[in-house]
DNA sequence: GCTACGTCTTTTATCGTTATAAGACTGCGG
DNA sequence: CCGCAGTCTTATAACGATAAAAGACGTAGC
């Protein structure tokens, strides 16, 4: 493994976690892929710049792959000796954050059935659940609270509001509101910005993606996301903007687990989309609302129906 | 002073302070404006129910005032020898957590002229700046986001967006989505329902108000939001009485600062309220909704006037 | 003279620790 | 037997410390 051979002081992270080093390892094996055999390789700060790390990470890396023989280097000269074996990287789950490991498992636990509206949540009882420390667990929580599910008073235990119908119902009737104003304001958008070109690709991806049943389906979430986040930009509005995050994590985490008729609300969708894209085309606002409310309308009772079904927890615990 | 009688570890709290006893303090000032001499005080948990603390606080503070000779206690007899002398009272400065400090700190400097958007914040700069812990810094910061005024880069700064006319924009333009739906909502409401009845005493206030002009003027800001607070909650969605939060912590600090024509501002206010009332009323749902536009464009002019115009700095730094 | 690297400093993410505050349990007493 | 107080345990709100990561500065080399 990778790690054993690098000059970084690996046996501290096992004796007090500082800091785990998820962006050395995730910037790591995200460097391998550009190792071929042969390839000289950029300056520090072009490959920093490509990798979106600082310098320092840079030569943490460089360093590392010299020590298990991966790449020579000797001052402006980085040669790549050997492609990257399935060794040479670290396993995923060293590459997740602590944040985002209290994240998921946050969510595991109130978009799951056994979280009543009104139980109560213990920040160092959660913290030794998921094996962080009370800060972390704290921080998330803060960072967590802005979505309405959870609220905390002062010197006091956190509540969960739990992912009721109440709540799916009160996300949509902002959501509408939102989108339909998005919406609306795409429609008059002129024709030479570049959103008019961006929605032809993600039109494009729409008949990619109905033209292969079943193949890409997976992928389909990331493009929903990115349609709607499109429409909302054109808002130019942050707390629209802003707002569809929670509509984006909400969606994410929860259709993770009723994967039941998957195929069919994805092809349903798609085909939504492509009615929805058309009305923005067709530049009358209404016929743009029209397609919007259909689809939203569509979207809110599948949410609806997964919360009101038999609510499957995730298949594994990971 | 009250500390230095008291059986706590008060030492502890200048070498290292780990958690500061504002809720003792606090609660402790509350409780002396309940010593008339003679009287017999309830029990514990009663105490701590009127005081809004836990029991063990309770005890420290009869702890406390039976050291300062305020009262006599003895099991379930508590009994109050002299009335509280002005040095009885801890100092307002004591009585305030870490983090409404940080809040108003950092308020100051976001909300003041200096904040150019784009420019950076440091954590461990500020908490230098205001003498608290980083973690402390860090957590505000976190909550604060929502706010959308400021951003972090994973692993970066803070970026401060800035109090522009933008910002203010884009703020109304929500606000006024979700106020015209919660007025709409409003009107809709039964006669019975207990609303009606709160907008009666808000009215009345609001007359009172009008009676003595400049007397009481300095509590508007509170009373105008109670009045919104009022009309939002006929909503019945989360997402729309959480984002006057934002609204409401722009309006109390940019107003601080602008004292310039308050008086005229409040009394416009003032009246538009009651016409707004007066629509809600009507049981039409377009009046209301006239009355309601017509305020928040006034309301909407007055802010975007604020930012333009000189910028004037608070007083002084408290 | 600009780009790239070597070196050093600063900041962030995360940890563990502590005094305060909350809360649970138990037994007394009216 | 119910409310109240005595006692004990646990949680929260702060803190400081540390390794990872970012960033600043000077200098070497093309």
């Amino acid at each position: 493994m990778a790690a054993l051979a690098t000059t970084r002081t690996w046996l501290h992270a096992w004796l007090l976690m500082s800091k785990r080093d998820t962006v050395f390892k995730e910037a790591y094996n995200a460097s391998l892929g550009m190792l071929k055999v042969g390839v000289v390789l950029p300056s520090e700060a072009e490959l920093g710049r490509r990798l979106g790390i600082s310098r320092t990470t840079v030569r943490s890396i460089l360093d590392a792959q010299v020590a298990v023989g991966l790449i020579a280097w000797n001052r402006r000269h980085k040669e790549v000796l050997r492609p990257p074996e399935p060794e040479d990287y670290f396993p995923a789950d060293e590459t997740d954050t602590v944040s985002s490991m209290v994240e998921r498992a946050f969510l595991q636990r109130i978009l799951s059935a056994d979280a009543q509206p009104g139980s109560q949540l213990n920040e160092s009882d959660f913290a030794r659940e998921v094996g962080v420390s009370t800060s972390a667990v704290r921080e998330f929580l803060i960072r967590f609270s802005r979505f309405g599910l959870i609220e905390k008073q002062r010197n006091r235990h956190w509540v969960l509001n739990g992912f009721t119908e109440a709540f799916a119902l009160e996300l949509f009737e902002v959501r509408e509101m939102f989108e339909l104003r998005s919406a609306r304001a795409f429609v008059r958008l002129p024709r030479d910005n570049p959103a008019w070109a961006a929605l032809d690709a993600i039109e494009a991806e729409h008949r990619d993606f109905l033209g292969q049943p079943g193949a890409r389906m997976r992928a389909f979430p990331d493009l929903d996301d990115r349609f709607h986040r499109l429409i909302h930009g054109a808002s130019h509005n942050r707390f629209v903007t802003d707002f569809y995050d929670v509509i984006s994590l909400i969606f994410h985490f929860h259709y993770q687990w009723s994967k039941a008729d998957e195929l069919d609300r994805n092809a349903t969708a798609l085909r939504e989309h492509l009615d929805y894209i058309g009305g923005l085309r067709s530049g009358h606002e209404l016929d743009a609302e029209f397609y919007c409310r259909k689809h939203l309308a569509s979207a809110r009772l599948t949410l609806l129906r997964a919360i009101k079904g038999p609510n499957v927890p995730p298949p594994d615990g990971t």
